[in-house]
DNA sequence: AACCCGGGGGA
DNA sequence: TCCCCAGGGTT
């Protein structure tokens, strides 16, 4: 066994990219800073499969930084109804603005550490769009690039302690080649992606099978370690699912931080006398039907258990109106952006409601 | 049900 | 500087 020079490597990453490399990928024609900096924070939490046919949607309603720059941050919201960490998106339509304002609508695209002025950029992501869009070297540290030099030089730790993170780092430096930057960058995400992939990798297809520390001593699976797990806590949540005689439903806008920051949703509590003291509240004349079976929505850190109280309201349309207020139609909730379960009860209510129009 | 994930921000 | 936070999809 014996640790490859940075220029075998990048030979046999070439080799290996130029027959398998994926080269269809949407953000991969029409490159430009832009296009790459939405796919980019796209595929930062969530897998490629799933983000196709957001990013598309998104182009096609934002073709450039000034569209989303002026667009309202509901609508970029709203196109990114469902796929999670939202925070993404406010730092993007933050950053569109900060494109338009501060860099005359250019990206700042020149180096690294300019890049990183941007919020929701850090050093992975900047290395990312720096390298794919100017087509110069820059390292990138995602968690594709992170399992296949764990895996190569068998790095113990989990790679969110400092210590294993900086060695990962200066691997991931000590590779990079000077030339053909953005096929570098884009072969060692599909190398983590296709091949190393966490369970069952495809070592026999490997450009380093014999080289990899892990594989010799059949420990693919040891590396990189995962992340230390603790118990979550559970929550109770009460959702007021109020509807008028018309069929629209209230959502509440949330705060812009914590948990769904800046989407609506629908009035919460932690306990079902919260809701009731708030029902008596609203109207005197309200039919609050059986509340509908709990279920269980899971967060990285808590599990939230949701009881669904559906709500009749006959008046006082006018007295819910506000800027954090609104009555929405179930069946076209375009412009907000919903969290998953919040939309998912709307559809539930619509079915419901088409129920009640077809018996009557 | 367990696991994965880049960056922001508060302790 | 460390650790917590954030939400879906995939396996």
């Amino acid at each position: 066994m014996h640790v490859l020079t940075a220029e075998a490597f990048q030979q046999r990453v070439f080799t290996w990219f130029d027959r398998y490399g994926r080269t269809h990928l949407p953000w991969q024609h029409n490159k430009t800073p832009y296009r790459v900096w939405v796919s980019e924070i796209m595929l930062q939490q969530t897998q490629v499969a799933t983000v196709i046919e957001y990013y598309q949607r998104f182009m096609a309603r934002f073709p450039d930084v000034k569209a989303l720059a002026e667009a309202p941050l509901d609508e970029v919201l709203h196109l990114w109804t469902g796929l999670g960490y939202y925070a993404r998106a406010r730092n993007l339509h933050k950053a569109a603005n900060v494109v338009m304002s501060e860099h005359d609508g250019s990206f700042p695209a020149e180096s690294v550490e300019s890049l990183m002025t941007l919020p929701g950029v850090g050093r992975s992501t900047a290395g990312a769009i720096y390298s794919i869009s100017t087509d110069r070297p820059a390292p990138i540290l995602d968690g594709n690039v992170k399992r296949v030099l764990a895996r190569l030089h068998a790095v113990e730790g989990w790679p969110g302690k400092t210590e294993v993170e900086r060695h990962l780092w200066q691997l991931a430096e000590y590779y990079l080649p000077s030339m053909r930057a953005a096929e570098y960058t884009q072969a060692m995400m599909d190398l983590g992606a296709t091949l190393c992939v966490r369970k069952k990798p495809a070592c026999l297809l490997c450009p380093f099978e014999d080289v990899c520390t892990a594989h010799a001593c059949g420990q693919e699976d040891a590396f990189p370690e995962s992340k230390p797990k603790k118990a979550k806590p559970e929550r109770q949540a009460y959702f007021a699912l109020v509807q008028n005689d018309t069929g629209r439903v209230l959502l509440e806008k949330r705060p812009e931080k914590g948990i769904w920051g800046g989407l609506w949703s629908f009035p919460q509590f932690e306990d079902r006398g919260g809701l009731e003291a708030w029902l008596r509240d609203l109207s005197s004349d309200i039919q609050c039907a059986p509340h509908w079976a709990p279920f269980v929505h899971v967060f990285s850190h808590f599990r939230l258990t949701i009881t669904p109280c559906p709500v009749r309201l006959r008046d006082a349309d006018e007295t819910l109106q506000s800027a954090d207020r609104i009555w929405v139609d179930p069946s076209d909730v375009s412009g907000i952006g919903l969290a998953a379960p919040v939309k998912s009860l709307l559809e539930h209510l619509q079915s419901a409601q088409d129920v009640i129009q077809s018996t009557t």
